[in-house]
DNA sequence: AAGCGTAGCAACCGCCCGTAT
DNA sequence: CATACGGGCGGTTGCTACGCT
């Protein structure tokens, strides 16, 4: 750890170092760091540690700014519409955590990874399956995305104005998202299908894509009057799943009950995409 | 009600890179 | 040019809350 020293000791400061808290922030730790901030900025933060009088590494004090005490913060659940940019992101990406999280307004690179470990990876031990392979790409195309989609699609539908609807995943209303301690509006750059690469060259995207990018490509639509429920728009091109997803089968396999992220994968619907996916490779 | 297992998340670790000296 | 330092990043750990038996 940075506490013993990666060139960082400076001889006076050794004793200073050694009784440095390590663990969970308190409040008054909190405090000072939030009002230190305010008063002089941030940056710096070894310097920054000391002379606020905190016992804490630099680095410890950057990520609980980062991560937690920053103003424009954003808490709670991911949204579907964060999920389907997660998803289409990794696949750009991979785990350039801090780059899709420029993606995401008030999330954090710490929270899209925990995210990903613990949502998208359980799915992908429970098909018994790296999160890597095909397999799961394909499950992630063919069914959790078209899932999230039509949950998009819905919420939109049913709610009209639905201000926590991504502006970009919904066809282009352009809705700015509110949150935060007056963190301020945060403009998301386009995401549509058809744009999605402006993301990437606002970015410096590598011209090579993954395979499986534009995920959600085949799922929204130009405008959310044409979106179609997800599972029926395999195009042609596509390696097509030969329609194994359909209503039917994931009402009856749970798929439609909620929110497939959250819910645990019944083990027919595993051995179910076990088959289908090992069949159309 | 209690014990156990697990999921979720905050925080830390260590490597790497950019910049200043 | 070499070195030290600051900061960013992805990976990992450990704690806690919650659900299940």
């Amino acid at each position: 750890m940075d506490v013993n020293g990666r060139g960082y000791n400076s001889g006076t400061q050794s004793e200073e170092e050694m009784d440095l808290r390590r663990g969970p922030w308190t409040m008054e730790e909190d405090i000072i760091l939030v009002n230190y901030i305010a008063n002089h900025g941030e940056g710096r933060w070894n310097s920054l540690a000391r002379c606020a009088g905190l016992k804490r590494t630099g680095k410890s004090c950057r990520l609980r700014w980062l991560n937690y005490l920053r103003p424009d913060v954003r808490r709670g659940n991911i949204t579907p519409e964060e999920q389907l940019l997660i998803l289409e992101l990794h696949s750009r990406w991979g785990n350039r955590w801090s780059k899709i999280a420029q993606h995401l307004p008030g999330r954090t690179d710490n929270e899209i990874k925990n995210y990903w470990r613990t949502r998208v990876q359980k799915h992908a031990k429970q098909l018994q399956c790296d999160v890597n392979s095909k397999k799961f790409k394909d499950t992630l195309r063919y069914l959790w995305i078209p899932r999230l989609a039509e949950r998009i699609r819905a919420a939109a539908g049913s709610s009209g104005n639905n201000s926590n609807t991504h502006p970009d995943l919904t066809a282009g209303h352009q809705v700015t998202p509110q949150y935060g301690l007056g963190g301020g509006a945060q403009v998301m750059p386009n995401f549509t299908p058809e744009n999605s690469s402006t993301v990437a060259s606002s970015d410096s995207l590598p011209q090579v894509v993954s395979p499986v990018s534009d995920l959600t490509d085949y799922y929204l639509s130009v405008n959310s009057s044409d979106f179609q429920p997800a599972p029926y728009q395999f195009q042609e091109s596509l390696p097509s799943p030969s329609g194994y997803f359909n209503y039917g089968l994931a009402e009856q396999s749970g798929f439609l009950d909620g929110d497939i992220s959250e819910n645990t994968w019944s083990m027919e619907d595993i051995w179910f995409l076990q088959n289908q996916l090992s069949n159309s490779i």
